[in-house]
DNA sequence: GCAAGGTC
């Protein structure tokens, strides 16, 4: 019988796909690392027949790239040579085990099978393997498990149809290891080179400068907020507001331009209100609405949930949900997909949750008609689920950040298998004098998901008269009011996480580091952000009025003027804890010198990484080659790097004015 | 003393 070696990108993968393929797999932990273990068991491939197999696994990637010792030492070389400088690929020192049990089981086998996750990062990593069972067995035949999930089914047909891999996305990632390596390295000994006497004269505060195609862009973005809140003039507006009293409500309609910035038109136009004396109806509707139910959880957007709801930053939400992972409570949190499997028995999921104390009436209702199949978002990574409660596990016998997390996940899916709150919406428009005005009000008539799922907010609003269209009546009150557009506030991590994913920066598993890493760098500081929700009890910073400002929206909001907003919605629930972003001086100062030096690719700017982005997919395309890539991008580099290094005087002058406080 | 990516 031939032996046939499968490998996995992780443990749980051998796991699961070896009990699939065959019932009473044998499990052997391979000396010196406990949490590696070979299965073997018998299974008959249609291709290679009935076969001995034994499916092991790595831990994500098994090499690393470096420059050879020559070129290692700082001072060495010119930081520039590390542009063509040789590199060099080896077995990581704590991945000697992994390669070693690789290399002896592929010894006996005359079939490499490679089931790493079907992405870009898992073409690369069968690579890897491949190169390391060759050393052990030159003579292996090699080929690749297509599958996106571990349904049995599924599995059970990838493992009958093998494919070759796919070099040229193995290309494509080698590409952007070569890249990041030299950029990364290169820069940051420029900079630091340059800049660190200046900054640190002592040698003690800080270690390097560094530079790195992800944390770059990442603290472009907090300066760039920091600069418009500092660079931000509050602007007066107007605005007009008609109360009218009815059945003993007071409705409180809002004018449909908003408001203007011109207080004069403002006046004018409100005392012609005022002349026509009544107002007319002009619409009255009233119609079903509905609040969507979530989408299934990807990583992001746990990241983004956990800064606002969890008072957890991004790192700790990602750290507590792999613990979780490990343990075997919930699903591989590290996904982009946010549809479903149609094969995927879900309400075998939500069975499980049946018994909790709180959600488990939720999840008991759900079991008993309640289910809905859930929403299908637009994502699919081809290799994971998106993040569901595999098993139950009482709260109680978590530590508290896994117990917040572990709710926040199993809500979140019992949301997903829930149906959409529904409610009703009433909308009355009126005509005052030549001016609309309108009002919106909502009912809301069943909660469905939104009883699991506390984290959305969608409240009745206060009950409305009936009008009908034609009726006239003379207002109560009819103001003008004046208020001032506020600053956006510093930006927050969930914020940041977005513009991370909308640029491509990062990916869902490495966003939380590079915020990390900032910080570590001393680029920025992250702080709680103040104030319960509110937005007014900021004392301190006056430039920091309105903590949510509205991006985007030009002249900033307005805070109405007498008698407050709605008072309602928007308002997270609980984010006291939410994370705000200020950058250092040293963080202003690199990001205003590169700037300075005025280059067309500035090394802050997010397309950069959106442009190897892209020539990645070229290659996977096969319209470029690695080759290709790499040495166009480093041309480009180049030249940024001689710009930047002739014009050492501007990043100097930055650094100066901001660090040292000089002009 | 440098990066970013995978995962334990």
């Amino acid at each position: 019988m031939g032996k046939i070696l499968c490998v996995a990108e992780k443990p749980s993968i051998a796991k699961a796909v070896a009990n699939h393929l065959g019932s009473g797999a044998q499990a052997r932990s391979v000396p010196g690392l406990a949490w590696l273990k070979n299965y073997t068991f018998n299974y008959n491939f249609e291709r290679w027949g009935q076969s001995d197999v034994v499916f092991t696994s790595v831990a994500g990637h098994i090499k690393n790239s470096d420059f050879p010792d020559r070129y290692r030492k700082w001072m060495s070389c010119n930081p520039s040579d590390l542009f063509e400088a040789p590199i060099i690929t080896t077995v990581a020192d704590d991945k000697q085990t992994i390669a070693n049990n690789i290399k002896q089981q592929a010894r006996g086998a005359h079939v490499l099978f490679i089931w790493t996750d079907c992405d870009r990062e898992g073409e690369h990593i069968g690579t890897e393997i491949r190169e390391i069972a060759l050393e052990g067995n030159p003579r292996l035949q090699v080929l690749r498990a297509r599958f996106s999930n571990i349904e049995r089914a599924h599995i059970i047909n990838a493992a009958q149809h093998p494919i070759p891999l796919d070099e040229r996305q193995a290309n494509a990632v080698a590409a952007r290891i070569e890249l990041d390596l030299r950029l990364g390295a290169a820069f940051t000994r420029m900079q630091t080179l340059a800049l660190k006497p200046l900054v640190d004269p002592s040698g003690e505060k800080i270690k390097v400068i560094s530079y790195g195609s992800c944390q770059f862009p990442t603290l472009g973005f907090v300066v760039d907020r920091y600069l418009r809140v500092r660079n931000f003039v509050p602007e007066s507006f107007w605005s007009i507001r008609v109360v009218h009293r009815k059945d003993n409500i007071d409705v409180k309609f809002t004018w449909k331009r908003g408001h203007l910035f011109d207080r004069m038109i403002v006046t004018i136009i409100f005392e012609r209100c005022l002349v026509s004396k009544t107002a007319r109806v002009t619409k009255m509707d009233k119609k079903p609405t509905k609040k969507w139910k979530p989408l299934p959880l990807t990583t992001v957007e746990l990241q983004k949930m956990g800064s606002r709801f969890l008072r957890m930053d991004s790192q700790a939400v990602m750290k507590t949900a792999e613990d979780l992972y490990t343990k075997g409570w919930i699903s591989y949190p590290r996904t982009e997909t946010d549809q479903f499997d149609q094969g995927m028995d879900l309400r075998r999921i939500v069975e499980r949750q049946q018994q909790d104390n709180n959600w488990g009436p939720f999840a008991q209702g759900l079991m008993n008609g309640g289910f809905s199949q859930p929403r299908r978002g637009s994502h699919n990574d081809k290799a994971h689920p998106p993040i569901h409660p595999v098993n139950y596990v009482t709260p109680g016998s978590l530590n508290e950040s896994e117990r917040k997390v572990y709710e926040f996940v199993v809500r979140r899916f019992l949301a997903c298998c829930s149906t959409d709150a529904i409610g009703e919406a009433t909308d009355i428009s009126i005509d005052y004098g030549s001016e609309s005005f309108h009002t919106h009000g909502l009912t809301v008539l069943a909660r469905n998901y939104l009883e699991v799922y506390p984290y959305d907010k969608w409240e009745s609003s206060q009950q409305l008269p009936a009008y009908t269209v034609g009726e006239t009546f003379e207002p109560t009150e009819a103001i003008m009011t004046e208020g001032q557009t506020t600053a956006p506030g510093y930006l927050t991590e969930p914020e940041l996480i977005a513009l991370m994913d909308a640029n491509g920066i990062g990916t869902d598993a490495t966003m939380a580091e590079h915020i990390a890493k900032i910080k570590e760098r001393e680029y920025v500081q992250a702080r709680l952000r103040s104030g319960g929700g509110g937005g007014r009890a900021l004392a301190n910073h006056d430039a920091e009025a309105a903590p949510r400002g509205g991006r985007g929206r030009g002249r900033g909001r307005g805070r109405g003027g007498r008698g407050g907003g709605d008072g309602r919605g928007g308002g997270a629930a609980g984010n006291g804890g939410m994370q705000e972003f200020i950058p250092t001086t040293l963080g202003v100062a690199l990001i205003e010198g590169y700037d300075n030096v005025g280059f067309e690719t500035s090394l802050s700017k997010p397309f950069l990484r959106k442009e190897m982005e892209a020539q990645m997919r070229a290659i996977c395309e096969g319209s470029h080659t690695k080759n290709d890539v790499v040495q166009q991008n480093l041309e480009q580099y180049r030249a940024v790097f001689m710009r930047t290094t002739q014009q050492m005087n501007v990043l100097k002058a930055a650094v100066r004015k901001y660090v040292l406080g000089q002009q």
